[in-house]
RNA sequence: GGGCUCGUAGCUCAGCUGGUCAGAGCACACGCUUGAUAAGCGUGGGGUCGCAAGUUCAAAUCUUGCCGGGCCCA
């Protein structure tokens, strides 16, 4: 037969490539959106909806992003697209955080090259250079971030260094100053030797160090219990140098201690024989050990707090510590290492501050800036306590003279060295110090704050819940928030303080004066103008001190609410919808947002919090440059298109660490190109569909009105999905339903009538009909997900200037489609399709059958799964040329699936010829009295009808 | 060291308040198709549910400890 039928048969025609081309393709779709000014479209669309605002976390603005940066973006960026998509108005307005350290720091190194002294240079200079240098890694990273598809206004995005947004930080500021809340104080604070710097908590990371560490003997002189007359109370401490600083001894009043006299010691021991020290009973024999005592005998036990009121000497008390040392109890002491009592140098960490202020002891400056000790201290004056040896390690040169001084007076017990965890500066990786400083704070009581803050935690909305605990626990602990920081580019801390009473200037006039300044020159205008002119008539300048210190950055960051959401030219609402961003930000962002917003709102500035994970390798390893395994967004997008770095993002799960790496991306790969087809696929069998040819639900088979019914139960988990912000779970129901039920299923089964049947057959047209829908759903649906393949499908259809597939809704699903009963009885047409699916494979290994329209098997079925075929036809759904659907048990030998019971398969092969058209082997294409030769009659009919349709 | 958190097939993930819970998709292998063709269909092999105790008639699911990873803090 020499009559190619191939021509009459309707086969899929698209110009939807098969093969993507994502990087090349997503720039051009990216100019378009350019040019057709996508996002003023979007707004227009949506004036008058419902607002969703979610308020972008500024990133930093120096350095190309990195792949946590693409995750937290793209899922920003997913969420106002479905937000978008289901009826909102998601506007979004992307900023940058750019004052701070490490831009400072970019700077400082230029001019180290340069052999320029930054002391020197013009702070109005130096702060313009950093402001360049934001503003230069700004417009890199707004391209970089537009790459990845995000949609937003990349055109006007907020920035902490605008000249707007520094006066709204001063307005801030001068809130905390009218009430009360903004007071100077001095405390110890992590300080860089190094850097003459005080550090926030987030500049500073832990490295291993080796500290010398020593034992030191307090004598005993008012003794709060007979016990331990005549002995002295032993402490340990890493810190040698802090010693000159002490002022207490901390006990832990549950902790059980002991009074032990020391009978006998090695020949290089510190210790005395006849000697009685107090220790902690769990470490006593550790302690003793180590220091050499070879004899020794418990001759008191001392419960923990009955120490209270022993009054201890300095051990250096001779040479000019001549002061009373209390011993007071502390909850933080423990019985693990050391000795059980801990020595307190108020002016030297978190804990002694705490105390020591608490119970009314004054905190001693002993420490300078540069890491020396004050002309004031005895013994030690004009020594450091930090410096670099010559193999570039930093030691404690003081520590030296401290085991010297102890051992004259016989005070020192032991001595050695301890490798630990210790904290360093991020920038100059030297070890920090605790030193005390005049440093501005935010009072977390004053005004209630702490109590504010955690009435708004309560009425906020976690995502995941687990959230809240996070950032509950922090601040209910935290201390008052120092604010203030001796550097030179960001906003300062505009605040007069009388030279004659140590008052800070309160006076709303001189407030609007400098806001005006700042508001017109930059908060520059601090430094450069006359410090009379914000003063004015009232007060004299030279009365006055004016701080120049810089407010933390996190003050800036914490304010972007009240200059992007309550003021500032958007249009956006306060509170934000959410804030989103990974789980760090409970102390970073989250944290400064809610105590700026509570100190000057009473309510957090968002409703909702939603949390990310961090992203690491493949082996669930943190990435690094020294593992090699760091994956660069840039990279994927240039090698496979930012559409697969958004299906990584979707296809995990967020609200815990998440994973990348080439295996990972090539699933996603595999996962995209089962979407595109799925498309392509429509695509190519809408072709040339027209609305005439739909047809209505009530005329369509039951298989269509199956898929409707499908497309009913999608709807709610995609609108359920969006909702929630979960994105994972509904982005594999939307996969599994292409691969599932349309690929491997529905077209699977309708290709004989899409590709066959005469163009008018009503089976045809609702097929193209409920197509037309499938096309419909999921361009929109998928259209937050892959925003660029989307398009291009949807523009592949409905080509137009105009045209967005971003522009529409999720679609409108009726009610009516829903169908729970049909649907139930489908899942046993599809248990019984598996089994003849099974039966023919067992044919084609036996070379039996090729082609499953060769077969044509005998089903054997009970009552229930007949009931359930009732009006179906078996044969198209399983696609064989026939079937024999059989009442009645299987007989021996029968195909049986496990778990499917009462249905059993007997292959048989098709009888009849190979219908040159449909390839169905059928009886009546051998008789083929309709005249075509080679074709089955429905065939006939059609090719008849397009013959007739060409005339 | 402390707080929070995670650890189910090669990969991404389902498995709610303990009893068809050992699953899905992808990948892989084999076969089919050659009219979705660098595509499509079918079948199949993969996991002692991180490890170890314990509670229970019964644990991936509860408790404890340990190991490993992550975030935050010290």
């Amino acid at each position: 037969m020499s009559v190619d039928y191939k021509t009459t048969v309707f086969l899929p025609k698209t110009d939807f490539p098969m093969k993507a081309g994502l990087p090349q393709k997503e720039p051009q779709l990216l100019a378009r959106w350019a040019a057709m000014d996508l996002y003023g479209r979007l707004r227009k669309a949506a004036k008058g909806r419902e607002k969703f605002v979610l308020h972008d976390g500024p990133p930093y603005a120096n350095g190309h992003l990195h792949i946590g940066h693409a995750l937290n973006k793209i899922l920003k960026d997913v969420i106002n697209r479905s937000q978008q998509m289901m009826g909102k108005d998601a506007d979004y307005v992307p900023g940058w955080d750019c004052h701070g350290l490490p831009i400072e720091w970019k700077i400082e190194e230029k001019y180290r090259a340069e052999g320029k002294d930054k002391d020197a240079v013009d702070p109005v200079e130096f702060r313009e250079e950093c402001r360049q240098f934001a503003q230069k890694w700004v417009d890199i990273q707004r391209e970089e971030f537009k790459r990845l598809g995000v949609e937003g206004n990349w055109a006007q995005p907020y920035t902490t260094m605008a000249y707007a947004a520094e006066a709204q930080i001063v307005r801030e500021l001068t809130k905390f100053v009218m009430n009360g809340g903004l007071y100077r104080g001095a405390k110890p604070v992590m300080w860089s030797v190094v850097e003459k710097t005080a550090l926030a908590d987030a500049e500073v990371e832990y490295h291993d160090h080796t500290s010398i560490t020593i034992w030191v003997k307090f004598p005993v002189v008012t003794a709060g219990l007979p016990e331990i007359e005549g002995a002295s109370v032993v402490i340990w401490t890493t810190t040698p140098w802090t010693m000159p600083g002490n002022r207490a001894v901390a006990f832990g009043p549950e902790i059980e201690y002991g009074v032990y006299e020391i009978e006998t010691v090695a020949e290089d021991s510190l210790a005395k024989s006849g000697e009685r020290l107090v220790l902690a009973k769990a470490l006593a024999e550790k302690v003793l050990n180590d220091a050499k005592v070879t004899g020794f005998r418990q001759v008191a036990e001392v419960a923990g707090a009955s120490l209270a009121g022993t009054i201890l000497h300095h051990p250096l008390r001779a040479r000019g510590f001549d002061f009373d040392v209390p011993m007071l109890g502390g909850d933080f002491v423990t019985d693990e290492d050391g000795t059980g009592f801990v020595h307190i140098a108020p002016g030297h960490g978190e804990d002694d501050w705490h105390l020591g202020t608490a119970h009314g002891i004054p905190v001693p400056d002993t420490v300078q800036p540069d890491g020396s000790y004050y002309p004031h201290v005895p013994v030690f004056a004009g020594m450091k306590v930090l410096d670099q040896g010559k193999n570039g390690k930093y030691y404690s040169p003081v520590a030296k003279p401290v085991i010297e001084a102890m051992k004259e007076q016989g005070a020192l017990l032991h001595h050695g060295k301890i490798e630990h965890s210790y904290p360093h500066s991020w920038r100059s990786k030297a070890p920090l110090i605790f030193r005390n400083t005049p440093q501005w704070f935010i009072s977390m009581e004053k005004n209630d704050l702490r109590a504010k803050a955690l009435t708004a935690i309560d009425e906020t909305r976690f995502v995941p819940a687990q959230g809240r605990n996070r950032i509950r626990s922090m601040v209910e602990a935290r201390p008052d928030w120092c604010v203030s920081r001796q550097r030179a580019w960001g906003v300062p801390i505009t605040v007069f303080v009388n030279k004659r009473t140590g008052e800070v200037l309160r006076d709303e006039a001189v407030n609007e004066r400098i806001i005006a300044a700042v508001a017109e020159k930059g908060a520059d205008a601090w430094f450069a103008a006359d410090p009379q002119t914000f003063l004015g008539e009232a007060y004299k300048a030279e009365d006055y001190e004016q701080v120049f210190d810089i407010l933390d950055v996190w003050f800036d960051s914490g304010s972007t609410h009240s200059f992007v959401l309550e003021n500032g030219p958007w249009d956006l609402k306060w509170p934000a919808s959410l804030y989103l961003e990974g789980s760090d930000q409970h102390r970073g962002w989250f944290h400064s947002s809610l105590l700026e917003s509570c100190g000057t709102r009473g309510r957090a500035p968002y409703e909702a919090v939603l949390t990310h994970g961090f992203v690491l390798d493949e082996q669930g390893r943190k990435m690094s440059k020294s593992l090699g395994n760091v994956v660069a967004p840039q990279e994927v997008v240039d090698e496979s298109g930012a559409d697969i770095l958004r299906l990584w993002v979707v296809g995990s799960d967020y609200s815990d660490d998440l994973r990348i790496g080439k295996e990972i991306l090539k699933s996603h790969v595999d996962v995209y190109r089962r979407l595109r087809n799925t498309l392509r696929y429509l695509l190519g069998s809408l072709d040339g569909f027209t609305e005439d040819e739909r047809l209505p639900v009530e005329q369509m088979p039951e298989l269509e009105r199956w898929v409707l019914h499908r497309l009913s139960e999608l709807d709610e988990v995609v609108r359920k999905g969006c909702n929630d912000f979960q994105f994972h779970a509904l982005f594999t129901e939307l996969h599994n339903f292409c691969a599932v039920d349309l690929s491997a299923f529905y077209f699977d089964i309708r290709k004989d009538s899409l590709y066959c049947d005469a163009a008018g057959s009503l089976r045809r047209r609702a097929t193209r009909t409920v197509m037309d829908q499938l096309f419909h759903c999921l361009t929109r649906w998928l259209a937050p997900f892959i925003c660029f393949t989307a398009e291009e499908a949807w523009l592949a259809r409905f080509p137009g200037e105009d045209e967005s597939v971003h522009l529409q809704l999720f679609p409108d699903i009726p009610a009516s489609w829903r169908d729970d009963i049909l649907a139930a009885r489908w899942e046993v047409v599809r248990d019984v399709r598996r089994v003849v699916t099974g039966a023919l494979e067992i044919e084609r290994k036996e070379k039996r059958i090729g082609s499953s329209l060769q077969a044509r098997p005998a089903v054997y079925v009970g009552a229930q799964h007949l009931q359930a075929l009732q009006g179906l036809d078996l044969a198209e759904i399983a696609i064989t040329s026939g079937i024999e659907v059989i009442e009645g048990a299987a007989p021996e030998g029968a195909f049986t699936i496990d778990g499917i019971d009462g249905v059993g398969v007997l292959p048989h092969g098709a009888e009849g010829e190979k219908c040159e058209r449909c390839w169905k082997v059928l009886p009546e294409v051998k008789e083929h009295d309709h005249g075509h030769p080679g074709l089955c009659n429905r065939c006939a009919d059609a090719v008849d009808t397009l013959m007739a349709s060409a005339q």
